[in-house]
DNA sequence: GTCTATAATGGGATAGAC
DNA sequence: GTCTATCCCATTATAGAC
């Protein structure tokens, strides 16, 4: 890879988790990554395949992690929530060594392929990477067998809304946390504080059926 | 309110709960609200203008009651986390009755405040109807005395995302949840699986202090 | 591979007739 | 209050010189 096609990637998933696909325009990413506004089309073809490698980036670095640590638990007779999470976590907080606020980045990016209405980018991530989503599925239920199915598809996704959604307002939030509560919270903090809160959202008795 | 004024303003909701607020163009408004382009600008002076006016709709509508009964909350003894969090929602579900999916729609445009870069509207919010999110984290507090400040306060914001993350990938998932599951899950449906799942995360014990 | 210049489009806003 | 026509701006994308 070039020097200037990853200054474009750097600059792009910085800006993109700051302020959304549609916000962020190729000349302030190119001004930004100090390249000429050309580039882009050059080296990606056109923004949307942009936004993709920049999610893509982030999965290739941790897809066979995660991959490999859910197979591994799958295989243990007795499976928690918290090693489940952790098996995901803990390889997108190592993502902070390539760049500070990496992991932080990756997940905000997740919210906003989720909630920005980036039809291609839905598509794209559930072609290449549903295959994760179908082991959590698998393990969650395998932690938790007396929810039904369809209490672990919805708290799954609780669960992960949660986590994308703490991330995107993470830093309005630091801020607040800064001033009111004299804390200071980084990435590792933020993770500290949601594992109980999740753990025990998922472990919890069955819904009631109210139909 | 005019008729034309109210057109405006429907239209609006519904695609900016869809799209988002950036993805939204006037024009695509004023066609489906079938009134003239100039129409906005006249009503409602700018686009920032209506977006605020549409959230502002949903405010004024529940402000009130929501206020009523978290005050009615603080007087009680003992409060419990299920009662704040239906002294939220059920004022929210009573919106289907002007419009249907209002409630649904309200949710969506809160996440999209939130995540999007709109600084008018997190200000416009935050000064208008912060007080209700005083009051709210006062409850929480009351409800689970053993909790931090700290501990309150994220686990407040992690409900709030859950919630409106929930909301924000709702039809997303409906579909997913009705292919695979044989299921159909309304905007009441969908709140009887996340009560059991937030009361049970804000209610466990204190998060571990790590540092 | 990099750059300048420009095409092509779509956006918000407004002037002025009715 | 409503409409047409238009202005002005920012965007993505590309053609063509270097």
């Amino acid at each position: 890879m070039t020097a200037t096609k990853e200054k474009i990637l750097n600059a792009a998933e910085v800006l993109f988790a700051e302020q959304g696909f549609s916000e962020t325009s190729m000349r302030l990413i190119t001004s930004v990554a100090k390249v000429n506004l050309a580039a882009v089309n050059y080296h990606y073809g056109s923004k949307k395949d942009l936004i993709q490698a920049v999610i893509d980036r982030f999965f290739i670095e941790i897809n066979d992690t995660v991959d490999h640590r859910f197979d591994q638990l799958a295989q243990q007779s007795e499976v928690t929530i918290q090693e489940i999470l952790e098996a995901l976590l803990k390889p997108v907080l190592s993502l902070d060594k390539r760049n500070p606020d990496s992991a932080a980045n990756f997940m905000r990016l997740l919210g906003r392929a989720y909630t920005e209405s980036q039809g291609h980018l839905k598509l794209f991530l559930a072609d290449k990477y549903g295959h994760l989503l179908t082991k959590f599925n698998a393990l969650v239920h395998q932690a938790n067998p007396d929810l039904s199915k369809n209490d672990v598809f919805w708290r799954l996704h609780f669960m992960l809304g949660t986590l994308v959604f703490a991330f995107s307002g993470h830093q309005a939030l630091r801020d607040i946390a800064e001033a009111d509560l004299n804390e200071t919270v980084d990435t590792e903090g933020l993770i500290n504080y949601l594992i109980p809160f999740l753990t025990a959202s998922m472990q919890t008795e069955p819904t009631l059926e109210t139909c």
